[in-house]
DNA sequence: AAATAAAATTGAATAACGTTCATTTTGTCA
DNA sequence: TGACAAAATGAACGTTATTCAATTTTATTT
């Protein structure tokens, strides 16, 4: 059982410093597994194929994301404050992670098997928080009732998204963090009762 | 000179109709030469190669999108109906073109490539459009002074791209059309002039 | 400890596909 | 018609993910 897992541990953090540096199509499963220290038949006997273990390591990303993601907003009760607080996370751990991010959103976000991955299924629990948040702050009156916050999630998470995506394809030449306070206002002042 | 661009088109239709169906990835070269009557490697005197093929039929919808885009709102004097027709059409035109979305936002937009390509310098002449329509709109009094307009785009095409890609990722289940007016509206709201 | 069974590992072979290139076909002009 | 150029061909090549029969390692039983 443990010995299951630990070989499984290997494999991957071969996985992640080969697909840190190459695209996931770059990335060869004969280096991973030179890296790892086995044969390449190995690794088809703790993972499917190759996509397989590329989403098993965005899970294991997403998971800590969401829950650091969590961490960050639970001991704040102000609901502007709460989104305040997970757009500028939001970035903050992108910057610090753009391997991660690169995969994540140019790689793994766009691939058409993604919505049936685990992967996608943990990432959702962002989505969900979001909505809740959103909920949250409509009875307590300081979002509007009449806002769609379906609507309000595509526009949150849309724009975060889109912000990350032009800064990686860029070549993350400038400082991310610099978006944090103009994105929490343009969505606030957006959805806020008047 | 009429010959060359005459099978170019000839290759270029066949291959539309290949990555329609499949994937980039899973769309074979093998497959489209066999659509156009042709060898394989003659592709590869049109194209440099699989990408580049790829990058080209991107590019010629990308110019048509933009293209008619510019002809719903020339004649539209308000800002925020520039902005309301702008959405509106956006999805209008994806709901209308399936495939030549789900290749341009799940493949190509995230394509590493991307950036360096033509078809990425024609989608940009779209966000030099919307800063325009923002910037006049500060200039009227239409849109807040202190609002950053290169982030508000940030918000536009990103919640956008979001619902598109979200739509695109469950399906196309749903009719894209129902986002229009709440997209304006959150938009709007973050933006407009007390 | 030895024998046996089960599990894990190996790496050469396979299959699939994009790309190349020497050869052949087609088109053009004198 | 013959000579030259341009275009097209498709077999061969190189690269890689994946498979699987053979082998080695580990676990279990006597």
């Amino acid at each position: 059982m443990s010995r299951k897992k630990l070989r499984k541990q290997e494999i991957m953090q071969a996985a992640i410093e080969v697909f840190g540096k190459a695209s996931y199509q770059n990335a060869n499963i004969s280096e991973i597994a030179r890296k790892a220290g086995i044969a390449e038949g190995t690794i088809y006997q703790y993972f499917k194929n190759k996509q397989d273990l590329f989403f098993t390591i965005g899970l294991e990303r997403t998971k800590d994301f969401c829950s650091q993601i969590d961490h960050q907003i639970e001991h704040t009760d102000d609901t502007e404050d709460k989104i305040r607080k997970l757009v500028w996370f939001y970035f903050y751990y992108f910057k610090s992670n753009p391997d991660y991010v690169r995969s994540l959103m140019l790689e793994m976000r766009v691939n058409s098997d993604f919505v049936k991955s685990r992967c996608y299924k943990s990432f959702k629990t962002l989505g969900k928080k979001i909505i809740h948040i959103l909920k949250e702050g409509q009875e307590k009156g300081i979002i509007r009732k009449n806002a769609d916050i379906y609507c309000a999630r595509h526009m949150l998470l849309g724009t975060l998204e889109h912000v990350v995506t032009r800064w990686l394809l860029a070549g993350e030449k400038y400082d991310l963090m610099q978006f944090a306070d103009q994105v929490s206002e343009l969505v606030l002042d957006g959805i806020r009762e008047k």
